[in-house]
DNA sequence: CATGGGATTGACT
DNA sequence: GTCAATCCCATGC
């Protein structure tokens, strides 16, 4: 893109060496691009291994192996035969937690982005965890690989932009440990998977 | 080696 | 509201 819009920078390392919570909630704002398509994050999840939901509640296997290693990779991994979902390891090494990245507002290859999803409106495109990987192009051949340097990126909040209004709620889709209120939304946000919380149905 | 579950989506009643 | 698609991986025999 020759816009000159970014003068935002990549998230470093010290970013994702916190609390699973806090990247989890912090994340929300930030930018991921892959290629030429970007979106602003509006929805994230918080997993760890101390809960059943988290893969790496069982422990080190070669799947879950990403979750263990350090912060500031990607975690790819494949759901229901039919979808990627795209996280980002959080916690230092050797703890098992990963943000799942669930919605985006789209930013940037808005075209590529219809292309590949085939439906016509914004709000279809990133509004959902295997929609947004489809929409960025997130494969598996992307899991473990960094965040810091490799070729997806994440950005921080451009500068300038409106500071999201953060609600939390419980996580989506998932059948053990489900009460917890580990999902962040941007409640100003059209983008956000539904069902959307309770604070967000009333607001609107 | 066989089996079953899953952090989803889209189509249908 | 319900339900099937479809495949990677963990588990168990």
């Amino acid at each position: 893109m020759t816009a000159a819009r970014a003068a935002s920078a990549r998230l470093a390392r010290d970013f994702y060496a916190r609390s699973v919570h806090d990247v989890a909630r912090d994340l929300v704002g930030c930018v991921v691009r892959h290629g030429e398509t970007a979106g602003r994050i509006v929805e994230t999840e918080s997993y760890h291994m101390d809960e059943a939901a988290c893969h790496a509640h069982a422990g080190v296997t070669e799947r879950t192996s990403t979750l263990f290693g350090p912060p500031g990779r990607a975690y790819v991994y494949f759901s229901y035969g039919i979808h990627s979902l795209l996280n980002a390891v959080a916690e230092e090494e050797g703890v098992g937690a990963a943000v799942l990245i669930r919605a985006l507002e789209p930013v940037d290859g808005i075209d590529v982005m219809r292309e590949r999803r085939r439906v016509a409106r914004d709000e279809d495109l990133c509004s959902g965890p295997g929609k947004l990987t489809q929409a960025l192009g997130i494969g598996l051949s992307l899991n473990g690989s960094s965040l810091l340097d490799g070729p997806i990126e994440v950005l921080t909040r451009e500068p300038g932009s409106r500071e999201p209004r953060v609600v939390h709620g419980e996580r989506i889709g998932i059948t053990k440990a489900a009460d917890l209120p580990w999902r962040f939304c941007d409640a100003d946000s059209r983008h956000v998977s539904r069902p959307w919380p309770a604070e967000m149905r009333r607001a609107a």
